[in-house]
RNA sequence: GCCUCAUUAGCUCAGUUGGUUAGAGCGGCGGACUGUUAAUCCGUAGGUCCAAGGUUCAAGUCCUUGAUGAGGCGCCA
């Protein structure tokens, strides 16, 4: 044992003659220069995992999941749930290295991958150098080998990437945006990304960021009182984006097929676990289609990306999975899914969604049970009224058992873009092309509809909902020149990536939650 | 924004109708063991009982206010 190039953290438990005596010959012969044995590429633990090639020198460079034995180091490097176990001659290594192994120290190995002779993995690497990059003191590291809340680890939000399960919430999450790329390029769309910032406060949905750089402790006034917005940096009033739909309308009545996948922000005071301040929306838009195609693309997506997570995400997926059904113990028993993650998946990948129009749910719901008995805290009055979350939750979770698209929602309870219905026979009221996606425990997934594309039908209802006309004349362009039935939907991305990942709470799936109150990190 | 519940050791939690010195598991530290798998075994330290005020001979326990967190509802994706 000595120390190499005078760097005491660099430990060498074997002698070079050793190292000489286990390296293959060159083939032609040639001496093998010291730089062939010792400066190796590092590589992940997932390839290795993945390709086992054992015999062969390898470097590994993670952080430490447990030390057991004093001997067995699991490694884990991200790139993978699994760890890989190094396996290190403490007899013949410097104790004060052994005693920098710690919990969450950042540590390199090199040495042989061997077939593991112990039980519970195939390979494990025999270390012959062992070099540690950042220590971990325990007695300060707030993370411990063990399991912990989620809500001490919400607020160390800044570390929880470093636990089993939120590495695996977050792979699958890209695992996901890098599918919902995939499916659209596929089909041809194009990624357009709409801005952030917006002048437009007309767009309905929901309440805005305001973007100013006017002094907040002294606000420039006009004559009359009022903000003398003329000042700020845009000259008018601006706000962070809510939607890019009506942008993406712009571009998909040129293009043909577009969708968008960025940060959206609502300024609401909702404090739910299905909200967020700050979130990612996918937006696409399509000339030429009706609100069936609308509905079959929307299904087929997310029947594809599920796909996708099942088929690229197995080993996270479990982990969740177990998650859950240690999670599920705790639960009495009629609280219970009865589904594991994995079936859940499966389920939205083998089965058509339940579509049915908002007049058929109004019916099956003033007829169900628990409306009749008096169960619901908002009983069905009849056809008009907004449906509340316990309805949706009814239909989905108890009536139908499955993903419900509801369509053709009163027109009064809609916003002023979505297309007029022609008048049906048993509908009361005016109804519009809208469409929500209902899945169990997340509840609205996708909200979309058939735009309406005529300018005086269109022009009536801004009238009539007092959208000011003059602040969309750019967006009334498109139905006065070459206008075309088209459609979309918006899909929120952290609610798909609860669903995939069976994660209760939408904080815990996006890196820095920012809601009422919480903008930390 | 509204309603309900919670806050006790580093973490997860127990703590009886208000009554002596507030406990457990895990984690930490020290030691033993050395093919372990949340390793095991022995020992040990660790507390402003969320904060402020109040009731009482006596408050972790009861009351008031506040803070923070969780769940539900509304708004929505």
């Amino acid at each position: 044992m000595f120390s190499f190039f005078g760097r005491p953290e660099i430990q060498f438990c074997r002698t070079f003659a050793l190292l000489f005596k286990n390296t293959p010959a060159a083939p032609s012969g040639h001496p093998i220069l010291i730089s062939e044995l010792f400066p190796m590429k590092r590589i992940k633990i997932a390839e290795i995992l993945r390709t086992e090639p054992v015999q062969t020198r390898v470097q590994v460079k993670g952080w430490v999941k447990a030390f057991r034995n004093n001997q067995f180091i699991a490694l884990n490097d991200g790139s993978c749930a699994a760890n890989l176990q190094i396996v290190v001659d403490f007899e013949n290594t410097d104790p004060a290295l052994l005693d920098r192994i710690k919990f969450g120290a950042a540590i390199g190995a090199s040495g042989q991958l061997i077939e593991s002779q112990g039980k519970g993995q195939r390979v494990e690497l025999k270390a012959e150098e062992v070099v540690v990059y950042g220590d971990c003191n325990p007695e300060q590291y707030p993370l411990q080998p063990k399991r912990h809340s989620l809500e001490y680890l919400r607020e160390h939000a800044h570390l929880r990437f470093r636990t089993n399960t939120f590495a695996a919430v977050f792979r699958v999450r890209h695992a996901l945006a890098f599918a919902i790329h995939q499916f659209f390029n596929d089909r041809g769309f194009c990624y357009l990304h709409t801005p952030v910032i917006t002048a437009s406060d007309a767009e309905g949905a929901g309440e805005m960021f305001r973007v100013t750089t006017l002094p907040l402790e002294r606000v420039p006034r006009t004559e009359t009182g009022e903000i003398d917005f003329s000042l700020d940096f845009f000259e008018r009033p601006t706000n962070l984006t809510v939607s890019g739909q009506l942008e993406a309308e712009l571009a998909a009545l040129a293009l043909g097929e577009v969708y968008t996948f960025g940060p959206t922000f609502r300024a609401e005071n909702s404090n739910t676990t299905r909200h967020l301040a700050e979130f990612w929306m996918i937006e696409p838009e399509v000339a030429f289609a009706d609100l069936t195609d609308n509905m079959d693309l929307a299904e087929a997506m997310l029947r594809y990306v599920a796909a996708y997570a099942l088929e690229h995400c197995t080993d996270d997926l479990k982990i969740l999975e177990d998650r859950l059904i240690e999670e599920e113990k705790s639960k009495p028993q009629d609280q219970r899914s009865g589904l594991t993650l994995t079936e859940k998946l499966r389920f939205v990948v083998d089965n058509r969604f339940e579509r049915l129009t908002y007049t058929e749910a109004i019916d099956i719901l003033k007829n169900s049970n628990p409306n009749k008995k008096g169960k619901f805290q908002y009983p069905i009055e009849g056809w008009g009224a907004d449906l509340q979350s316990e309805h949706e939750r009814y239909l989905v979770e108890k009536h139908f058992k499955k993903p419900v698209i509801l369509t053709n929602y009163p027109a009064a309870i809609k916003a002023f873009y979505m297309r007029l219905d022609e008048p049906r026979d048993g509908v009361p009221g005016p109804t519009v092309s809208a469409m929500d996606i209902l899945f169990p425990g997340i509840g609205e997934i996708v909200g979309g509809s058939q735009r309406e594309e005529r300018l005086e039908v269109l022009r009536q209802k801004m009238r009539d909902m007092h959208i000011p006309e003059d602040e969309l004349s750019w967006y009334l362009d498109t139905r006065r020149f070459g206008s075309c039935p088209h459609a979309g939907f918006g899909l929120g991305f952290e609610r798909l990536v609860q669903f995939v990942t069976g994660m209760g709470n939408i904080r815990d799936v996006i890196a820095f939650p920012r809601y009422p109150g919480s903008a930390e990190f």
